[in-house]
RNA sequence: GUGUUCGUAGCUCAGCUGGAUAGAGCAACGGCCUUCUAAGCCGUGGGUCGGGGGUUCGAAUCCCUUCGAGCACACCA
């Protein structure tokens, strides 16, 4: 469907063009003056220089032309020169019911569907995800959901950390505790067990204290930067155990992820991509790309018009040893091999933005990524406590999201079992998806590049602007639903009827914006504007509700058409709330 | 130092491809539950949009400048 803003643009500009101006002054956006009209028209005023004519003089002519026009209850030439606009009831009337048939409520499937890969994880394998990753997780994870939605094939990876020397610390760290190993005998030539010789639990608390260990005493350090260096060249002891400690992170950090509502359709790490490098290096030396800079190996990635000094991109370190930046260049090669993406976006924090820009630069230039493909630098904001500092426990330390999560879990159970009698299962399922909805657009609503301050209290509050009004919303609307199917009453051919009261006709426009406001969501890889879309729009539902006595409605047909406008309004709530990645239960 | 992001109500944030009276939520105060979930709805008070200049018929929005804060600046990721 087309968005409702275009069909009144294009009768506007047709109008205008009618009048002799020029179509670009025929440009409609919603009303900033909702009390004076719905849409309005500022062409006028920027067309009075081109035509020297006073701008109230050409709306009243584009006015005039548009006077008999089915689309508009009213359209008003007002000083200086603004052109309001007031859309006719049983217009929005029959949006709203094109919309009601339409399976994706208005919403146009893109016409060339493009691969889009989202690279939003980043967590490491052996240690536990903590509040960091939770950013990256949720605006990743709805950012792949607006992309499918909007009709792009999106492929997620959550990019392990699995590479270097954290695999070599755990090693030697379990070397020390259990020589015994089969793992560790050079001699070994038989099948390695196939259950792994550690936990969760033991690989979160040995990888700390290997770590803890490796700086303070150097010839542990030396251990584990050899049992790196083995691991990285053929110890098949070694690789067995990375397998491992893969599997067992792996399954933690899928239930941890889970939990979240966060999937991924690709478990890569930085390991899958160590067997690109060589040839990639190779490929960038032989090309003239790389040379040798102060011993390290790097590509120049300087532009003309840069306002400041971009490094050049390190590609081996002078000790010959890959990186960072070498890892994700070569993730790259895969990528594009593998999938051949239109686009590829990182999200990230934003305190990486220059490294990135750097990485994209050298891809380019290097021809691993061609100009066709998009890259994209999603940069999010600090997630900060109270304070206004970064989100620390009590003690200062860094929190583990499950604790985080589990808190606001058991907030959220207390306030239903406070309200509500609700038997002890689905008061834990119901508040866990509510306690998601209030950590998700609590994170959600904020600009994404911004820092924002992660409030429990206000969180947990459930008042305003939050993800569980939006949820009480749905419920409420889901409670009618039920009580009116109960009933068993049936209209044949209901449909939404032509707004009779002025709360009814918001929610009919409200739904009307549906559309482009996700299309603008999309286009900026923006989900807040998804959030003050909802919110919006649970609004002038609530403004309706109070007005509107839908059970109590005699006339069976304009109950009928209440119901169709309430379904409706739950789709649209639904859906949305589906792109931020939660969902609503049934009471709560 | 260089670059970059930001500064909007007491607090947390929208609005920023220029338009009419700058919006929400929280907090404060006052109303609304015999009627579809009061986690709701209605109302009141609260602002030199950091300061100063400029462009424009018109600026929170664009440009310059200044003050203040955050962040980043090749062998970490």
């Amino acid at each position: 469907m087309k968005e409702i803003l275009k069909l009144i643009m294009e009768e506007v500009t047709s109008a205008f063009v009618d009048c002799g101006y020029d179509e670009k002054y025929g440009h409609v956006s919603i009303s900033n003056r909702p009390d004076l009209c719905e849409f309005q028209c500022n062409g006028a005023m920027a067309a009075a220089k081109e035509y020297k004519k006073a701008p109230i003089v050409i709306a009243s002519e584009v006015c005039e032309k548009l006077q008999d026009n089915a689309m508009f209850k009213s359209v008003e030439a007002c000083p200086p020169g603004f052109l309001n606009i007031t859309l006719a009831e049983d217009f929005l009337a029959s949006y709203a019911n094109e919309m009601a048939e339409d399976e994706r409520l208005g919403m146009p499937q893109v016409e060339n569907p493009e691969t889009i890969m989202i690279d939003y994880g980043g967590p490491n394998v052996a240690k536990p995800l903590h509040v960091g990753h939770l950013r990256s997780a949720i605006i990743g994870e709805s950012i792949k959901r607006i992309s499918k939605f909007v009709g792009h094939n999106a492929i997620g990876d959550v990019h392990l950390g699995d590479w270097g020397l954290q695999m070599g610390l755990i090693i030697t760290e379990l070397r020390l505790r259990k020589p015994e190993l089969v793992y560790f005998d050079p001699d070994y030539t038989g099948e390695y067990p196939t259950e792994a010789p550690f936990t969760i639990g033991e690989l979160e608390e040995i990888y700390p204290t290997a770590s803890g260990k490796s700086k303070e005493d150097a010839a542990y350090k030396e251990e584990a930067m050899a049992a790196t260096y083995e691991l990285q060249h053929g110890n098949k002891g070694y690789q067995a155990l990375l397998g491992h400690i893969l599997n067992v992170s792996v399954t933690d950090l899928k239930k941890n992820y889970e939990n979240l509502n966060v999937s991924f359709e690709l478990w890569k790490g930085e390991s899958d991509a160590q067997p690109y490098i060589p040839d990639m290096v190779e490929k960038m030396k032989a090309d003239g790309h790389a040379y040798i800079s102060e011993g390290a190996l790097v590509v120049d990635v300087k532009e003309e018009t840069d306002t400041k000094e971009i490094p050049p991109c390190m590609i081996l370190k002078s000790d010959g040893a890959s990186l960072y930046n070498t890892t994700d260049l070569a993730t790259m090669v895969w990528r594009m091999e593998d999938y051949n993406p239109n686009q590829i976006i990182y999200v990230v924090d934003k305190r990486q933005e220059l490294y990135f820009t750097q990485v994209f630069r050298c891809a380019r230039k290097t021809g691993i990524v061609p100009e066709n493909t998009g890259l994209h630098f999603v940069g999010f904001g600090t997630m900060n406590g109270k304070d206004g500092k970064p989100f620390k426990t009590r003690e200062g330390g860094v929190m583990r999201l499950e604790t985080l999560v589990s808190e606001i879990n058991d907030k959220m159970y207390q306030k239903i079992m406070e309200n509500k009698t609700m038997d002890e299962e689905e008061a834990r399922k119901t508040a866990k998806m509510v306690a998601l909805s209030a950590i998700k657009y609590g994170d959600l609503s904020n600009q994404a590049s911004k820092d924002y301050i992660f409030d429990v209290e206000r969180f947990t509050s459930f008042e305003g602007n939050t993800g569980p009004y939006i949820l009480y919303t749905i419920v409420r609307m889901k409670s009618i639903l039920n009580k009116y199917n109960e009933l068993g009453k049936h209209v044949a051919d209901a449909k939404i009827l032509p707004a009779a009261s002025e709360s009814e006709k918001s929610l009919m426009l409200e739904l009307s914006k549906f559309n482009s406001s996700i299309r603008g969501a999309y286009e900026e890889l923006a989900p807040h504007k998804i959030c003050a879309y909802i919110y919006d729009l649970a609004n002038a539902f609530n403004h309706f509700y109070h007005e509107t006595r839908i059970m109590a409605e005699e006339d069976e047909v304009k109950q009928a058409g209440y119901i169709c406008l309430l379904k409706l309004t739950k789709n649209a709530l639904e859906t949305c709330i589906d792109l931020l990645g939660f969902e609503a239960p049934e009471r709560m």
